[in-house]
DNA sequence: ATTACTTTTGACCAGTTGGTTAATCAATTT
DNA sequence: AAATTGATTAACCAACTGGTCAAAAGTAAT
């Protein structure tokens, strides 16, 4: 009898897979142990034998699955083009960055809220000098030009990510208003016009800004 | 020895207030039976006297608080006003009742996402019909003028709710690229200077609409 | 005071859950 | 091939959790 004995040793990547997508799902407290491990195909001591705790092996998902939405949006804001192609190229990869990760953001939000300090380690993370840089002083005239006062950043900041976030978090209330939602297809498609919708929607409010 | 003997035999109630709160701060999965008991006061055994299961205790809690959610947004687009006031009100009111109940949207978002059967119940409150006439067709000829057309709605309205609710859902994410608002203070500050923001935002945008 | 009914309680139970342990298996080294 | 080391497993355990039960306490009517 041959062993399959497959170099598949990467049995902790299948675990951390495993894990991350039952936490994704279920949240920290309605995730099971057991599950993970029958996902990973493997046994329930083998599962601490690699990660001690169900604590531990939550943090390790969530720092990932955090630094992954992150990434995301700081990388684009960081790129050397003007602030309005910003939040163009924002729209854009961010909602498809969503849509290939919709069940992402409840998820986040929902543990964050239940356990703020999951959040420390990406704040040591983040230089806020930099961020400072990339959202607002690399753009101080441009934005000046929008009548757009630095005061004002925040509130612009938090409404174009939600353009993008908001609908998946919020994807089945949203239903109740728009039953035709329910369909997956129906909804991406949705947010693809989105696209173009709130890149018009922030442009024009921009652009003839009361000053 | 004088029995107290109260007559606050509202145990039915002070057991409701009770789970509310546990149940919004917890969720479903992470909230305790006993905590919910030693919170109202009262034996365990007698809270399933009162709610036969825990399941039970949860779908009564939640569609209280959903409905609270939602009679607040469609009382305002009921009224006999125009559209663009509708959307002032709402800002402003709907501001200020997440102010009062800050946890309630995370709340909502991830139990639903958990459970989108537990929707049932409002959708079937729900009149389609009237439901589009109080959001467009009673402003057909004000949207026209804006050059809005009937596809649009969704991504309006869905962007008008998103103003109010998104921060609240992320309030501790936006912490990371807004350390201020950590203090409670500040972030009902941030969100009350938001009703103006959002309502010129929205205002201007519709004005200038490219058509 | 006795009866009848509802409310409240302490003790208990079966099933679940995160986590442990001692033994087995596989691979590498000596 | 014996020994050493790491990977994997089955069986087990203590604590927790939702839920039950029979008895006690309180209330109201006869």
């Amino acid at each position: 009898m041959i062993k399959t004995s497959v170099p598949d040793s990467h049995t902790k990547e299948k675990i951390f897979m495993a894990a991350s997508e039952i936490f994704e799902e279920k949240g920290y407290t309605g995730a099971r142990m057991q599950e993970i491990a029958d996902r990973a195909g493997i046994n329930k001591a083998l599962l601490h034998y690699y990660f001690s705790t169900k604590e531990q092996l939550f943090k390790a998902v969530f720092q990932v699955l955090l630094k992954k939405m992150f990434e995301k949006i700081f990388s684009i804001f960081s790129e050397e083009i003007s602030f309005k192609e910003k939040i163009r190229r924002f729209l854009d990869e961010h909602i498809e960055f969503m849509i290939k990760n919709p069940k992402l953001p409840i998820f986040l939000l929902n543990e964050l809220s239940q356990n703020p300090a999951l959040l420390q380690e990406i704040r040591e993370m983040v230089n806020y000098q930099e961020l400072r840089d990339m959202i607002y002083t690399r753009h101080a005239k441009e934005l000046k030009g929008y009548g757009i006062r630095k005061n004002d950043m925040p509130q612009l900041m938090v409404t174009v990510v939600s353009f993008s976030i908001f609908p998946f978090a919020a994807r089945d209330m949203l239903t109740v208003i728009m039953p035709q939602m329910d369909d997956a297809k129906k909804f991406n498609a949705f947010m693809r016009e989105r696209k173009e919708f709130a890149t018009d929607f922030v442009v024009t409010a921009l652009k003839h800004r009361k000053k």
